[in-house]
DNA sequence: CGGGGCGTTGACTGAGATCAATTATGGTGG
DNA sequence: CCACCATAATTGATCTCAGTCAACGCCCCG
């Protein structure tokens, strides 16, 4: 796998990496910093559909579709491995091993979508807020960015009011109540979380979706070595 | 393709063909009938996360996860077509554009829940409603269930309100300004859409992301025969 | 040291929820 | 054919969560 990466590139923060429209001859994945996907709408509002961490391959739809549909925004300074379509493809056919594993990761974006429908459908603005936390920590978690319930935070209140569907004013109170509630520290860039079964709870967080510990007969794919197993969830 | 198809079975309306948990054998194949995707939470809230139409398959992600994280219910009498996994993956394995077409389809999926998130976190209730009724509506014309842009519609307001994030009452006042509107109209399990320009245009619908409408060179996958090129699009 | 991004606060507003009936509608059995 | 019942649609009154508007403060960085 890591022979297909053909080459690294830098962004800098706040950069669009992918615009809706674009057709990318290259698979990314993220190996440093943190990106977004979004969609802007015609009245200038902006929704983020997902957040990605290091070892994230958030760019696979492109593999089989000819056009992308969202953007993808830097939210850090990153750093991105790219990998050929051609040289992807290829591997996943010849190597139906990896190209399982690559569709499980779709499988497993869609599943992590849904779980994002329902929060925002049906979730009260406390609870989504807490359901983000616990969904970005455990993923952190299990790339090993997270030790001792504590990690760095780039996603500004403004970035968490547009992927839940809230305003900043009320995502600023919310994380307030979040605080005072003895959940999270959460300033400066940086997350601790402080009670993380009572976290868990106000959120309604069950990570199973995520399919993180997966059962010892899982047959594991190729991006193991990126994604190392949970280590403190 | 059909050679995979085990055997057909059908549901009476209202029925939970899978449930949360369940770690089926078979893939789906939505024959006749409609049915939606749906997630109960802890307080009793459902949230629907997506409807099919005939033609849809409807449950790809178990080929390669283990158990279900949601359930499926029929909304009417259904007639369901099963392919047992096994079979599936060998022939996706053995025909590499039969694997890449399901993969397709379920990165088709993943940009309809996008679309769904964004709807849901940003859009207002009226044009929430009106996207809903857009995407089925062309889902449904693009499998020839549409003429005369007149096509069957059981799905409740109750539905529709668990579908969108809102309770019913408040489904069934945007419905009235929708019709008041000269939009549709919507009555005994029947939708006419009378005024489509309008319509998208509330809705600020782009069916681009459905990917139905495909351009010259894309290769077709092998359910092409369930999915005929839109019609009245 | 100045400016822009981000976080915070207060006052006010409003879209949509909730509660509680009431009225179709369609299917079913007698 | 009709009474009955469950499901679905509709209506009115009231409430509330979250949005909007408008400042202001903080902190980082050049």
């Amino acid at each position: 796998m890591e022979n297909a990466c053909s080459r690294t590139v830098q962004f800098g923060a706040h950069r669009d990496i992918i615009r809706e429209g674009d057709q990318p001859e290259e698979c990314h994945v993220l190996l440093d910093g943190f990106v977004c996907r979004y969609k802007l709408l015609s009245d200038g509002n902006r929704q983020i559909l997902s957040f990605h961490v290091p070892g994230d391959l958030y760019d696979t739809q492109n593999l089989l579709l000819p056009y992308t549909d969202h953007n993808i925004g830097s939210l850090t300074n990153c750093t991105v491995a790219l990998m050929p379509h051609k040289a992807v493809i290829e591997m996943a056919e010849d190597f139906p091993r990896i190209g399982r594993a690559l569709w499980k990761e779709t499988l497993i974006d869609a599943a992590i979508f849904r779980e994002w429908i329902t929060n925002i459908g049906r979730r009260s603005a406390y609870a989504r807020i807490a359901h983000l936390i616990c969904e970005t920590y455990v993923r952190l978690a299990a790339v090993g960015l997270a030790p001792d319930f504590t990690t760095a935070w780039p996603i500004t209140q403004a970035d968490i009011g547009d992927s839940q569907g809230l305003s900043t004013v009320h995502v600023n109170r919310t994380i307030q109540e979040l605080r005072g509630a003895g959940l999270i520290k959460l300033e400066k860039k940086r997350l601790v979380i402080q009670d993380w079964e009572g976290l868990k709870s106000a959120a309604g967080f069950d990570p199973a979706y995520l399919r993180l510990r997966v059962a010892p007969v899982i047959v594991h794919g190729p991006n193991q070595a990126l994604m190392p197993a949970p280590t403190a969830v």
